[in-house]
DNA sequence: CGCATTTGTTGTACGAATGAACTATTACCC
DNA sequence: GGGTAATAGTTCATTCGTACAACAAATGCG
């Protein structure tokens, strides 16, 4: 993750305890023998479920370095926690004994992803192959909503698919909640989520879930983990930016398959980048934000359409406009461009070489693409030396909801030695 | 550093290998009985480190919630490798047996910071305590030299630095190189230095320093890392964005007293924002990027100077044309303005709240400040909840040998199990 | 059918941290 | 001045987890 060997600058005693207040002063990092046991065993985990075919034991071992005998003591406490599951010895080809396959174990464990958006609301269960095991998700017109009323519904939902669950056998790790706002995850509370017309508030009790470990976090970030499973054929890139798309334009970093987040979570808000001082008013109260050019609002009026219009009625009048393409006649897409040195200016800050389109973007994608490409060619350093990649989300709709249940079985993933 | 529990990502196996294919593939991350003992040396020698006044072996113990006989054990390791040294034992006023406090030690094992920069070349030895223990920084104009030539004169330089604390028994653990422009820390070549007219070209086996550990990196990322030595009365701010104001304007992200450098670390290219699109061409081919309006031949043309004029030329013009700040007359600088509004895209993409403005940036600081302030206010979402902060550098001049020098210690200290 | 081969398990050895007991050295109080 | 409490540092048996080697299990191949 550092290229910069032994430029990494992380402070052992000191920070552990600024950062969070809430754990015990007792040894924040002292490693004592069954640290030992959580890190392998976490190891063990992470082969088991991060390679395309399963290992057997003695893979696992050759891949993590660890000898036979520890694998087969570790592997025997995930099987027994009901995280890996064995499949039937397959007897193949080769001479020896036949291998036993390990998989992650489907419907034992599950995460919950939650979601408030501007027009819907959800609830979406995975298990740990990452298949949905359940979900609902209710439509609704949710600006200048009540969050009272808005987050029982949804807590009342999540409780149906969680029960739903539960009947089944499965145990639910936990939940986030995804807000289109900025969030303050160490206290959990949601400072303003303009577009819901929601501030300060703490939203996790009015879900009323009870004991549910439930944790807040932005939307645009949970579906941004939502990509790092990578689509049907094509396997996720390890850095990216995320850009989603919508009535705001929210963005998340993803470096090493890991979020980067800043001090607070607040970072991304890439819509209110300015592409140009003489631009429009924002309602941010700058001028020429990239939200002016390339806000579904503003998309929405370029093409003649009502501000209000389904992304739908765009990509009709953009099909028939012209060939699926701006190379086909005008620029289809005033956004393009803007949204593209918007994008310049994030790569040349952030040296992150692909950015992967979600929201609205994923639909429009072939009208925009090539404007965004030729300007980041010409505005980027790096770009003679790196290959710039634009590509479109992978996720499938509702990304957030699959990104919060894919952030819960991250953490069960991160710490096995809690389940066990 | 993650304040999203649970979302964080990391790849254990897989990654292990793509990030670098050079180390052995056995056991990337397999965790036996040494890793203890390395991790917890570590623990131990940040504890001795990273702390204002000087711990005991027993206070180590607690400060880091080992058993006393562990630290004992550790601690002993540590002063026979000559990191760390004991100090008379000192009876203060409290009863019992005196402690004895242990601070780093001094003169030991040293670090070697070089740079080459478009007016300088320098080498710098720092020691663990912090303390310069030996310098050589000659002045030249070297803008569009001859790197042969250049890097084998900053070879002899850095030679003759290390020889001498080398004769005074002092162990020198690594060099770092400090270059103005694109490096790639992962190959160490230099891709590009615009302004001292270097490209693509191996610089290490240039210096002709035999088999030292010399590694590369960016200026401005290496001016960072010395910031975080912090100042004689102000504390270093755990997470910064650090500018460094000269002919080109660069930054670096240090985010929990880490450097973030994104898949390269070519990040921080703030200088090439675009703070106007109708703005004068820039030299990389785009309009109105802020070096346009915040480099230093812009500043210098703005001020009415010839564009290569010192910056002790520009400071006296500022002085004498109205008392020290803006608020005294006409906007003393049009560069404060146009930093504001790259430093507030930077902000909102980032999410890191303090500024620390470096190079010429510093001097010029009263005459900026203001209206960097004011802008960020304006344009900053997370303004109305985050204090946001624009503040001087610390490290003095030439800050990245300081830093390169810092950067070798700090690869020491995070692995003191390589002296013992 | 015997042998090589590979997987998985068992038992011993070793390394590192722990906690309790012990020594060393001071302050304080009578 | 001596006893006691307090704190620092050390010694040693214990515990825990991994490594290594030997062994058992199960298959393919000649």
């Amino acid at each position: 993750m550092n290229y910069y060997p032994g430029l990494g600058y992380s402070q052992g005693v000191t920070t552990a305890g600024t950062a969070r207040e809430t754990t015990t002063r007792t040894g924040p990092g002292a490693a004592r023998q069954h640290t030992l046991r959580e890190r392998n065993l976490e190891l063990v985990a992470r082969a088991v479920y991060e390679v395309p075919e399963p290992l057997s034991r003695a893979g696992v071992a050759s891949a993590t370095g660890l000898a036979r005998a520890t694998v087969s003591t570790l592997v025997d406490q995930l099987v027994a926690a009901g995280l890996v599951r064995e499949l039937p010895a397959v007897t193949g080809g080769r001479a020896g004994r036949p291998a036993v396959p390990l998989v992650p174990a489907p419907r034992s464990v599950v995460g919950l992803g939650l979601e408030v958006n501007v027009d819907y609301l959800g609830a979406r269960v995975l298990d740990l192959t990452g298949e949905v095991v359940s979900e609902q998700v209710v439509p609704g017109a949710l600006h200048d909503s009540d969050p009272t009323v808005v987050l029982r519904r949804l807590g009342a939902l999540a409780r149906d698919v969680s029960d739903g669950v539960a009947a089944a056998g499965m145990t639910v790790a936990g939940a986030r909640l995804a807000l289109p706002g900025l969030v303050d995850p160490r206290t959990g509370l949601l400072e303003v989520a303009p577009n819901l017309g929601w501030s300060s508030l703490d939203p996790v009790p009015l879900l009323g879930l009870g004991d549910l470990d439930v944790r807040i976090a932005n939307e645009a970030k949970l579906a941004a983990l939502a990509e790092l499973a990578g689509g049907s054929d094509v396997a996720a890139p390890d850095s990216f930016i995320f850009v989603s798309g919508d009535v705001g334009i929210g963005a998340a970093i993803v470096v090493d398959r890991e979020l980067f987040l800043g001090e607070r979570g607040w970072n991304g808000e890439i819509g209110h980048v300015v592409v140009d001082p003489a631009g429009p008013r924002c309602s941010c109260g700058a001028f020429g934000c990239l939200e002016q050019y390339a806000g579904k609002e503003a998309m929405m009026r370029a093409a003649g359409l009502p501000p209000d219009s389904a992304l739908s009625a765009l990509v009709a009048c953009l099909t028939e406009s012209g060939t699926a393409g701006p190379a086909g006649g005008r620029a289809a897409l005033p956004a393009g461009r803007a949204l593209g040195s918007a994008l310049a200016d994030f790569v040349n800050l952030l040296d992150v070489s692909t950015i992967v389109l979600g929201g609205a973007y994923t639909e429009l994608l072939p009208w925009l693409r090539a404007d965004v490409v030729e300007v980041l060619a010409d505005r980027v350093l790096s770009a003679p030396f790196v290959d710039l990649d634009v590509r479109a989300a992978q996720a499938g709709p509702q990304a957030a909801l699959t990104g919060g249940a894919r952030a819960v079985l991250q953490a069960v993933l991160a710490d096995p030695a809690a389940w066990v």
